[in-house]
DNA sequence: GGACACATGTAATCGGTTACATGATTAC
DNA sequence: GTAATCATGTAACCGATTACATGTGTCC
C-alpha cells in the first residue's frame, strides 16, 4: 500500500492535514496499514490535489504556518472504495522480537529479558491506543467496532502469552549460559 | 532490519546459497523477519564474503550454474550475535485485510467475504508451515521451539477469532447494502 | 508445447527516509 | 534554557524491487 492510497484512506474518515496524517500513520489506528514521513506525505497531497481526488483549504494561524486542511472528493473516495475492491497484498509481521527469541540459547539471559519487556510495553501501549478509541462517535463505521474488537482480542492474547510463557525463554538463555551446572539448585 | 543482517541471521542457522535464502525469507520461517528479492540478496553475499562475515564453495552442477553455498565464519557470527544485543525496531503489524474490515460498510458483501477467506487461508497456510517444522533437529536452538509456540498460539487464536466473528462483518456490509429494509427478512 | 523450479547476476528505476530550512508556543 | 509540539516543504540519498539476460530439467 502507497503513501498516496493511505492518505485517501485517512481522508476518507474525515479532514486533516499533512501533520495529522503523519501522525495518525506512525501512532494511531492506521499504523497497522503504512506509516510514511513527511517527505512522502506533502509530495502525495499535492499531487492527490492536481488529480482532483483532494481539495484543499488554507487555514491561517498566527506565527505557525497555515493548516492546510485536505478533504476528500467524490472522485477520491470512488477511487479508494474500488481499490479496497482489488484483490490486496496479504498481510504481514515483522518482528525482530521472534528473531532475539530465536537465538535466546546464544544471548546473555538480560537481553532476552530487555527484549520480553519491550514487546509486553509495546503490546500494552497498543492496546491501551485501542481501548481508547472506543469514544468515537460509530454512526458511519461500523466496521471500526469489529476492527477494534478484533485487534483487542488478539493482543490480549498475545500478552497473556508472553506474561505465561516469558520466563520459559529467559530459561533458554540462562541454561545455555551454564552449560556445565545441569539441574543443580 | 536489512538484508545484510537477514542473511546473516539465515547461515547463522546453516549453510545456503542465495536461491534457498531467497526462498527462506519470502515464503518459510525468516519471513517473519524481512523479506527480500534476487536483486538484494546476491550483491549482499557479495558484500559479506568481500568482508570476511561469510565464505563461498562452489558447486558445479551440469546444466543449471554452478551453486554457491554460503557459510557465516566466526567472524560473522560474532556480528550477528552483537547486532542482537543493540535495541531492536519494534514489531509491526500491516493489514491490508484490517483496512477492509474498517471499511465494510463501504464495500460488496462479496468483496469482505472473499478478503475474509484469503485472510483465513493464509493463516491456515502460515500455521501448516509452522507445525510442519518441529521435524527439525532441536540441538544448536531450542529458541526456535519457543518461538514455534507462540506463533503456532497467536495464529490458531487469530483463525478462531476469523471463524467465530467472521460472520458478523459480512453482516456489516449487508446491513449497510441495504439500509431501507431494516429488520424484514 | 508450456509452465514452473532451479540457479546466478546486473541495470534501471522508484518509493520513501533523512536531513535540512524556518519559526512560534508551551511545558518542564 | 531546552525540549517537545505544531506546521510546511525540499533535496540528497539509499535500499530495494522489477525487469532483463541465460539456460536446463521436469512435470502436466
Amino acid at each position: 500500500m502507497s503513501v498516496r492510497s493511505l492518505c485517501l484512506a485517512i481522508l476518507s474518515f474525515g479532514d486533516a492535514t499533512g501533520y495529522e496524517i503523519r501522525k495518525e500513520s506512525t501512532e494511531g489506528r492506521f499504523s497497522y496499514f503504512e506509516d510514511a514521513s513527511f517527505g512522502s506525505i506533502y509530495p502525495a497531497l499535492a499531487r492527490l490535489e492536481s488529480e482532483g481526488l483532494v481539495t484543499v483549504r488554507e487555514e491561517p494561524q498566527a506565527g505557525k504556518p497555515a493548516r492546510k486542511v485536505y478533504s476528500i472528493t467524490e472522485a477520491g473516495r470512488t477511487e479508494f472504495i474500488n481499490s479496497l475492491c482489488e484483490p490486496q497484498a496479504p498481510d504481514t509481521f515483522k518482528s525482530p522480537f521472534l528473531l532475539i527469541a530465536l537465538n535466546a540459547a546464544q544471548l546473555p539471559p538480560e537481553v532476552i529479558r530487555r527484549a520480553l519487556e519491550r514487546r509486553k510495553a509495546q503490546v500494552q501501549e497498543d492496546l491501551r491506543l485501542l481501548t481508547d478509541t472506543h469514544k468515537d462517535k460509530e454512526c458511519p463505521h461500523p466496521g471500526s467496532g469489529w476492527t477494534r474488537d478484533f485487534g483487542i482480542a488478539c493482543m490480549s492474547f498475545t500478552l497473556a502469552y508472553l506474561e505465561e510463557h516469558g520466563e520459559a525463554l529467559i530459561n533458554i538463555a540462562e541454561d545455555a549460559a551454564r552449560p556445565l551446572a545441569p539441574a543443580a539448585e
